[in-house]
DNA sequence: AACATTTTATACCAATCGGTATTTAAACAC
DNA sequence: GTGTTTAAATACCGATTGGTATAAAATGTT
């Protein structure tokens, strides 16, 4: 065993529950006082442990990420089944990530944005790095379907890229003001009914033609 | 003239520069002595003449949607036009609203509505009954052009509803994040191709049969 | 000029913020 | 046992927060 006194508390579980409480009540909203007080370390331990507030939000950030998006996004990015599938998939995934869990809902890294911009040191950098993982992977697989013919030949990936990554956003923001699961699958189905579908694979509704929103 | 010392500021010019601030940095970004340095107002002449700081939020929130939401709503929920041009000329509107004023962009509405939830008091239920409005707009004028036949008779009104709120939020989130006006326009012309239109007022893209979001 | 009225300006309050110095407790090494 | 090492706990720091008590300045009224 380690010389010196024993930890009390575990990091690991401290650092989950600061993302908690960060996610659930914003940077602004979480004060010090609060992690050690929720978590029962004491506040000397808290910087000694993970540094300043900015810090351990940052840490919190990448462990919400690495915790609640990465097993979304990963299967997504890799998916092979038909792009339709695989979207459906993340789509859905997404709906509950950001309403299952925490209360107040929504995504942690869009809350952050609202907060701190895409440059403001030390945060902002990082954050913006994080949100591009997502928009990454969105356009590589949507690419990928492209090029596999699972789109129409006259989709526009930046613009479809834009569409989708718009109604994820909407998502989290929705699910943050108090919108319920049930209610964002209503984006989550027309996000998939609006996609330019290859023509043998579209699996539109059967009574109609032209309209897709409906 | 009135008795007494004459008024220094204007508490109109007042408000209009505190909506600017809660706007630009939110409610626990922006402090009372930030707003009288910014005013010129003292902090006792803030108190006296507006109330707490939740009561010249909510004053704010109200300039807000007064200023710079009504007149881009009324004149789209009153509108007459067809439907097409009424909502085409809203998305922009709002586009236009949520990037081209106060850095960083967004909506007051939905930053506010991540501060607060829709029933913490007593911003909360103010805050919702503001943006109820949008809503109730949107639900009005959509449900008045599906009477008028401007939409395919499968057309769900309540789908649609979403639908639209959800790209208009996702405007405003993303607007806050940094995406400019033109990525926004990427939305607009989307959501505008993607709604079922009735046969005779379609407007689709004529090069091509079925997929919309290309 | 003297008073009443209204708003300004200064200074101040307790509470909380992020962050730290200092002491005490609990383990291992010898 | 006596050190040494590591972490916990308490108390504290200056700065800032929302909010206010108090007094001075500027007007109209008499």
């Amino acid at each position: 065993m380690a010389r010196g006194r024993p930890r009390k508390n575990d990091p690991d579980k401290v650092l989950s529950e600061a993302l908690k409480l960060f996610w659930k009540r914003g940077y602004a909203g979480t004060s010090m006082n609060d992690i050690s007080e929720v978590t029962g370390m004491a506040k000397p331990g808290l910087y000694a442990t993970f540094g300043d507030k900015d810090a351990l939000f940052i840490k919190s950030l990448e462990r919400y990420v690495e915790q609640y998006g990465d097993p979304v996004r990963i299967p997504f990015e890799q998916g092979t089944g038909p792009f339709r599938e695989d979207l459906k998939s993340y789509l859905n995934g997404l709906a509950d990530g950001v309403t299952l869990y925490e209360q107040p809902h929504g995504c942690m890294c869009i809350l952050a944005s609202f907060d701190f911009g895409d440059t403001s040191e030390p945060v902002g950098p990082r954050l913006a790095a994080l949100k591009s993982k997502g928009v990454i992977a969105l356009q590589n697989r949507l690419r990928r379907a492209f090029d596999e013919a699972e789109l129409s030949p006259n989709a526009d990936c930046n613009r479809l890229l834009m569409f989708l990554n718009a109604q994820i956003v909407a998502m989290a923001s929705l699910a943050r003001t108090g919108v319920g699961r049930d209610q964002l699958q209503v984006i989550v189905d027309m996000a998939l009914d609006a996609m330019p579908w290859a023509e043998n694979q579209g699996k539109r509704r059967a009574d109609e033609g032209a309209p897709i929103l409906v």
